[in-house]
DNA sequence: TATGAATGAGCCTTCATTCAT
DNA sequence: AATGAATGAAGGCTCATTCAT
């Protein structure tokens, strides 16, 4: 009758994992992340076989809850603009409360680690949010560019745009407002 | 008097280690960098003081190379439209021509190990594509948002489409086509 | 609750190191340290965090020994010659019987790489014999150079000796005690 | 005919080494000692083929500026303890004078690396002063314990002066003298 | 399960020496 | 003779992972 491992601790070297790789990149040590989440070298790898899969569970989790904003608010107009901007500003909003996480999933993304089915994982939880989207943008926009617009360019543009506000957080009200008009306007046929 | 510093080696050691760093990250070693640029290990270092200096001459490198392609043609029209539309393909057929330069630019931008002045320099030499960008928005974009549309969203457009090129390389021209519509009606007032 | 840090092998490295330190200086490789203390190398620095601290930890633990010599044995008369006399002899004792440690103090030492505060310990390590040495000295010799006689010379003379009788064991009684004479009647007022 | 190789630069490297050695102890690399001497790296082999040869050079050399200071003058006395006196304050004099090559030369010596014939090469230098000191103390100490006072002692004292003068330099007369009495006491018969 | 000591490959850098110029 | 680029073997230290406790 073992111990059943501790979502506590699993939380706490996530959490750790994720502050480290925002500041040193993948290259932050376990036994760095390990100290920073109290919790011994080995017990890392009680709960996370090799450092690849921490990393990969890193990126899911922070992915879902990125999703997760995603899918909880809903528009209470059904204005397409209205719609599609609503979804825009819980993006902004996620980037602008969760500096750190973005640091983080920029290094992993870009760390070639993250494995095809973890990034796909993503994908399906963000179709409902990807299915509003689309149909906001039906009628106005050249359906062929549809995919285009919706999974390249939405959160690529969300992504520019979180990053200057995280150099000039004053200009947040603007660059979210400067933002949301270049997709919306860029992308009517 | 002796044997002098040979352009030619520092050129392969720049050309490997932008190869190695695009597949393995910065975390690339100087001394596989040093072996595929078939020098010795310590060979290296007499180009290259430091690790640290070999990174920043590499993003130096690469951003030079694009900011020449930039300033190198000139579109012969004068139709604003066309002249944005001229260093948007600029853009992207530099990306699709080099997309491990690219790969590579990536990961030093995001590794926090180039240094500010590195990143200046960038600016300055980029300075002259700029103003011809500006002077083809004015007058139908929002003065006040400028900044924004060029510093930002430019550049940063440009890097997703070509991500986007080099995952479906045969929807190139689409790609172009939608991400410069996007932008240029994305900017107007 | 995990495996000990063993008194064992922290006795090893520091055995070996003093072996290796003697016979080839300061710059004997940590390599080598750890390979004739028979373990890994990486383990050496779990015992000393740095080559430096290991240097240090070793000066500390001979100049241990030395000073637990000095006061571990009284003299058991009360007359001043023979008590100095006593002290002297557990000097060269201490030499004679290990050499190897009176090698790897000198290189220490000149080394420049043992801190302050190392050096410092020793001194009050000392300082119970240097106080018998003073009580013994008292009336015969000059109080205003007492320090000089003790702090300076008196070690300095024995280590002289020693490397006297290191180059020729034979001589050890003579050398042993010509030395004590030259200090005895050298402090006389 | 190739140009003869020149004192000047011979002398500079030396003393470059010198300084460099009594700093950084005998790792100071070639590299430094060359640069220091303002030279290029490969003209230090042309004057010294190997490392260890500039090492031992740079012991003869010193150790002959110091047996020169002890030959060049002579006491105007005959009295036995002027003359010795004489001596020893050129020996203290030439330490305080050269803490430099004083360091150096510790270096060195502890090394390893002086070669048998470069130590044996002192003792001829010093052989006039050595008979010198034997004619003064002839008489007066035990002829037995002669070799003992003059090739171990002497030498030996007089360094430890040099160092306690090294860390208090205002100390400078008291300690010659505190010394000098020492040995000139303590060797009396 | 939790701990942290143990491991040895690998990392960046330095170095004495050689050799093309 | 003088120069300094080229070399590859160390050097000190870090790391992901294993395993005794």
């Amino acid at each position: 009758m073992a111990r059943p491992l501790s979502e506590e601790k699993r939380d706490a070297i996530l959490t750790a994992a994720a502050d480290l790789v925002a500041t040193l990149g993948i290259g932050a040590s376990t036994a760095k992340i390990a100290k920073a989440a109290g919790v011994a070298e080995g017990t890392l790898f009680t709960y996370f076989p090799t450092k690849d899969d921490l990393l990969n569970q890193l990126f899911l989790e922070i992915e879902s809850g990125l999703a997760e904003v995603m899918t909880a608010s809903h528009p209470t107009t059904s204005d397409p603009r209205e719609c599609v901007r609503h979804i825009w500003e819980r993006l902004i909003d996620w980037g602008v409360a969760n500096p750190t996480w973005r640091k983080t999933l920029r290094q992993l993304k870009v760390s070639g680690r993250i494995r095809p089915d973890s990034l796909r994982r993503f994908d399906i939880q963000f179709r409902e949010t990807r299915a509003r989207v689309e149909r906001s943008l039906a009628g106005r926009s050249d359906p062929a560019r549809m995919p285009f617009y919706i999974d390249t360019m939405l959160l690529g543009l969300a992504e520019i745009a979180m990053d200057a506000i995280a150099v000039n957080p004053g200009e947040r009200e603007r660059i979210t407002q400067a933002g949301f008009d270049l997709f919306w306007k860029g992308t009517a046929a």
